[in-house]
DNA sequence: ACTCTTCTTGAGCGATCACTCAAAGAATTA
DNA sequence: TAATTCTTTGAGTGATCGCTCAAGAAGAGT
């Protein structure tokens, strides 16, 4: 045997999360990198690789604690309708309020990397696209209880939600006001539930 | 009297604009602006002063083109709810098919910028703000012209039209299918007709 | 205590970044 | 044509980029 790493490889993920989250792909230097690890440069290649291997990594975390959560809200509620809305408010809700409100990743990384780094973009696209199938999965679920209409469009339901989901935390990063975006949830919501 | 100037800034400005919003602000280089304006570093200085400088620019005359648009719009269509559907539309029309469709340039900045830049992020910010006001001035028409009811809150509607219209922009750029992006359109103009 | 293996270190690589400025070039006036 | 005045030119600035690798440090086995 031999030396054991030093670092802790999830915690130095979360960390380039939200560096990462924060400045976009670009923005972020490996030297910010490097006193957000406690890692020298030496030991972050050895790690990850290289930088958008490292963004890879943390882009697929920031997945599956988006996907936790959203399973976390249909497990914790008893109707779909509601889970869908709760995850809708807990973008905008007091606990988020502490840390300054982002935009989601995901949407982030394609619009910043569409040009220069296509194969970030299309890898951001994908989980994009696992998110809708989520929705859509949650919506068809509410239809097989009859909680929806067997009338209505799973498919178009997902992505309709997704666009509102997309377009409150768009709001949310970008208003000054967290009351109206607050209200903007609401009204998303009233939607959902007339359903 | 001296030697004139042999670019035309309008045609230096709408090439500099195409580049920084496919490319965004950080990822356009000097290079790349050189060789879309076919100037050279002296000479773009000299005009522009600095590549911030250059971009503020860029985005003033895109959100310029922007308010032209909406108010092309306003003023081709007999009511504010057909004129209102009617820009809406025209994010995912035929016409704009040929160049791949883009989100906006205003909110590309904000998100790229929050934290690098803060000054072009707000710079931004200002025009996003701007933007919804347009809506809610045709919003308030629509209601003094009894095309909406009174009871309905023109600064919300602004809001939530304003979301749809970002969401739809994010969703032609993400999606590959653009008959989506179309159908998503077609379920945000219900929302408007039905008010 | 000594060896072996692996991890960490950080100076430094070439490339590229935004940007400058002295010199050359072109249009106008005299 | 000569002088004047402004524009254009592009090599070059220092800083920073992502990244490498030889050398040193640290734990495990003997």
């Amino acid at each position: 045997m031999a030396r054991a790493e030093t670092y802790n490889r999830d915690t130095a993920l979360d960390a380039a999360l939200a560096l990462f989250w924060r400045k976009g792909y670009h923005a972020t230097s490996l030297k910010d990198l490097e006193a957000a690890l406690s890692m020298k440069p030496g030991s972050i290649y050895a790690a990850f690789k290289s930088k958008e291997a490292l963004f890879k990594d943390s882009l697929a975390r920031y997945f599956d604690q988006g996907r936790a959560k959203f399973e976390d809200h249909l497990a914790s509620q008893t109707s779909m309708i509601d889970a869908l809305s709760a995850h809708l408010f807990s973008f905008v809700s007091e606990a988020r309020r502490n840390d300054p409100a982002q935009a989601c990743m995901i949407v982030k990384t394609i619009l910043e990397n569409a040009e220069a780094e296509p194969h970030l973009a299309d890898y951001a696209r994908d989980l994009f696209d696992k998110t809708r199938a989520g929705f859509q999965h949650a919506f068809e679920a509410a239809q097989a209880r009859g909680e929806i209409g067997a009338e209505h469009d799973a498919e178009a339901l997902a992505k309709t939600y997704q666009a509102n989901v997309t377009a409150l935390r768009l709001d949310n990063q970008i208003s000054t006001d967290p009351e109206d975006s607050y209200k903007l949830a609401e009204r998303m919501v009233v939607e959902i539930k007339s359903l």
